[in-house]
Parts: C-alpha cells; structure tokens; sequence
DNA sequence: TGTACATCAGTGAACGCGCGTTCACTGATGTAC
DNA sequence: TGTACATCAGTGAACGCGCGTTCACTGATGTAC
C-alpha cells in the first residue's frame, strides 16, 4: 500500500474517532506513521488532504443503486426494497459523521461542491437511483402507475438517513438486528402507497 | 436585551454564517459588540457558551408538534400533514448546519447528550410527537388501523431531514414554492399509505 | 446635598499553546561506466 | 566489481500565527450617612 493510500485511510480514521476538529496534521501523521512533513509530499495543504478523503474514503451507495437498475422485474419489489433499505441505513450510519462535520467549515463544503462538478456526482445521486428503479417497476406494471416516484425515494432513504443522524446523537451503534426491524417497518409502510 | 443575550445572538449568528470551525471568540465578540474578555463574565468556557447556544437558540419543532397532538378529528388528515411537513422542512433546514457541525467536535456532542438528560429531550421527540397524532387518527378510524405510525413519522419527518441536508449539499436555498411543491408530493404519497 | 466608598459591567493587553507549514537535512536505492 | 553521482522518500526541528483564556485595570452607578 502507499504511503499516500496510509495517509488516506489515517486521516479518514481521526476524522471518524475523533472529529474533524481535532483531525490534525500531528494526528494524523501519528497514526499514518509517519513524520508531519510527510503529509506536505503527497498533498499541497491540509484542505486538499481532507478533500481526498472524501472523494476516495466515503463508501458510496451508487455502486448498489446502480445495480437496482438492472434488478427491475426480478424478485419481488419488496424484496429488493428490503435489501436496499437495510444497506441504505448502514451506509448512512457509516458515512454519517464524516459527512456532516464538513458543515463545520464552510469553505471545505465549496471545495467539496466544486469537486462533485455541481451536477454529476452528490448525495442526490442515491434519490435518483432508487426513484429510477421504482419507475422501471411502474412500466412493469409492478409497482402503482399513479405513484410519485421521487417522492418515494425521498421517504425511504430520508428515512434511512435521519435513522442514521438519530443513531448517532444518541450514540447508538447500528445492530443488525435492529436495523433488520426497522428496514422492515419501513418498507411494509412504503408498500402500502406503492400498491 | 441582555448582554448575555448579546452574546448568544451574535455566536448563533457566527455559527451559522462561518460555520463552527471559524466561530472564534474574537469573532463571536466582534459580531456581539463587545471585547472577548467579556464573554468570559457570562461563560465559564467556550464550550459553555456553544452548548447554551444549543439549548437557547436552536428552534424547536417540540411546540408544533405538540400542539398536533390537540388536533387529531380537526380538519381532514392530509391538511393537517401538509401544514406539518412543510413546517417541518423549513425548520430542518434552517437548523441543519448548526445540528450537525457538532459532529465534529466529538466533546461537544457528548457534552449535549448529557445536556438533553439521554431520553427526555432530543431530536427524536419530533418523530415521537408525529407518530402520537398518527395513533391519536386512528383511534379516531381516519388513518387504517394497520398501518405503524412509528414507520409514517420516520418516512415523514426524515424526508423533510434529508430534504434539508441535500439542500444546504447543493448551496439551494428553501423558497417556499419550492418546498410547498415537495411537501404535497410527500404528504400525497404517504396518504396512499394511510388509508 | 455632598462626600467617601463599594459594586459591577466591561476592557486592552498580554499569556502560553498547539496549529499548519517549511526548511535543510539524511540515508537508502538506482544508474553509469 | 567498484566507484561516483543522482534520485527520492522521509524527517527533526523550527517558524509565525491565531487561538482561548486571564490579568490588572477603568469608569459609571449605587449606597450610607
């Protein structure tokens, strides 16, 4: 592995401990291995670091919503929902902290931004996913025709996500199980709108 | 006003505008009028003035919600949704930034759990408070009998969340059209489920 | 009413500290002949 | 194979700066007699 991809994955692991106030350049070169100096070699200044890591050490949901795409017809809606709904809650529980503690300073929120290129890439992108496979499911005559799909996955993955902040203020850690109970609530409810 | 009042304004006023990270005593004295020495009359520490920010200027969807709770057999259901959902999305997005940037001190976020006494306040009474209007509607056979209102709040409500979340993402701002538009197709889907 | 003192909100200037960043450097490895 | 030099990843030590915090102080207002 190189030293940049241990620099990567330190960082990302102070931000997540620790909180990205007290992710510093000592820190983070104490847990990476190596000398703060170092951090200077492989990333112009500390914003560009901190940038990286979100671009190459947030999991990402698309890779999942994607493949919603190409399931469209297959199982049952429910089934594929379920799936979705359970790795959409761990996901967020996941990329929650690191996410969010961006807002605590604005000018690595523009950074960000003008990373994602405005339109393409984005949280967004998940919403669209799921609202995507939902309208494939409507053409199959699977899913209600008269359905808001947008809206729909604006319910479940704003479901899953405000789980996820919930979670953490309480500080709770994501249990499958729980996680199972409440991916199951949530999609029993969201079928009863879609039929 | 009171000086202290002064002070919490203009530190509210900082967060929000410059985000926690650059929230300094200076500038929080600055905006208040007043010298940095002075808010340490008022304030043990900085960490004391965030977290009564927290608790003083935070607004709270605790007394909408609340007052649902009286409603329950007025007006028809999905007026009553509407009202709260759009209520909801402004006020998730007004307090979005400031709720969430203390993820990333750590210290702090602790220091707020322990502030809101671990069960009886916190973020998660709105839902709660929804979830006890979708009970008190059934009871009242408006809303089917089947449905689990926990499951309805949480669609709901963590709609509006991430609604917020995905619109301070994209530097929009909440116009009340557009937020009207979004809490019809919400409050439309969810009726599907209701009934 | 005048005088002497106490109280109290607020301040300018300084403090030590930890931060991000840079510098001149070391020592291991690769290359040429 | 040996020698001289180039390259390059990584470092220890120092830097200036802005932070949170404290100090000794000021001047206005209240109180006692």
């Amino acid at each position: 592995m190189s030293t940049r991809d241990r620099i990567l994955d330190a960082a990302a692991h102070v931000m997540r401990t620790r909180g990205l106030a007290n992710a510093t350049t000592k820190e983070i070169a104490r847990a990476a291995g190596y000398s703060e100096a170092t951090l200077y070699k492989h990333f112009r200044d500390k914003a560009e670091l901190f940038i990286d890591v979100l671009k190459e050490r947030l999991p990402s949901l698309i890779p999942l919503v994607k493949s919603l795409a190409e399931r469209a017809g297959q199982g049952t809606v429910r089934d594929t929902l379920l799936e979705l709904t359970r790795a959409a809650t761990l996901f967020y529980h996941e990329g929650f902290p690191m996410t969010v503690s961006i807002f605590a300073e604005p000018h690595l929120l523009a950074a960000q931004r003008t990373a994602m290129g405005r339109r393409a890439a984005g949280p967004h992108r998940a919403n669209e996913g799921v609202a995507g496979y939902l309208r494939a499911e409507q053409k199959l005559g699977r899913v209600a025709a008269d359905v808001d799909p947008d809206a729909a996955a604006a319910m479940l993955l704003g479901a899953c996500f405000q789980y996820a902040f919930l979670g953490h203020f309480a500080d709770r850690t994501a249990e499958p199980a729980t996680v199972d109970a409440f991916a199951t609530s949530i999609v029993d409810t969201l079928m009863r709108a879609l039929s």
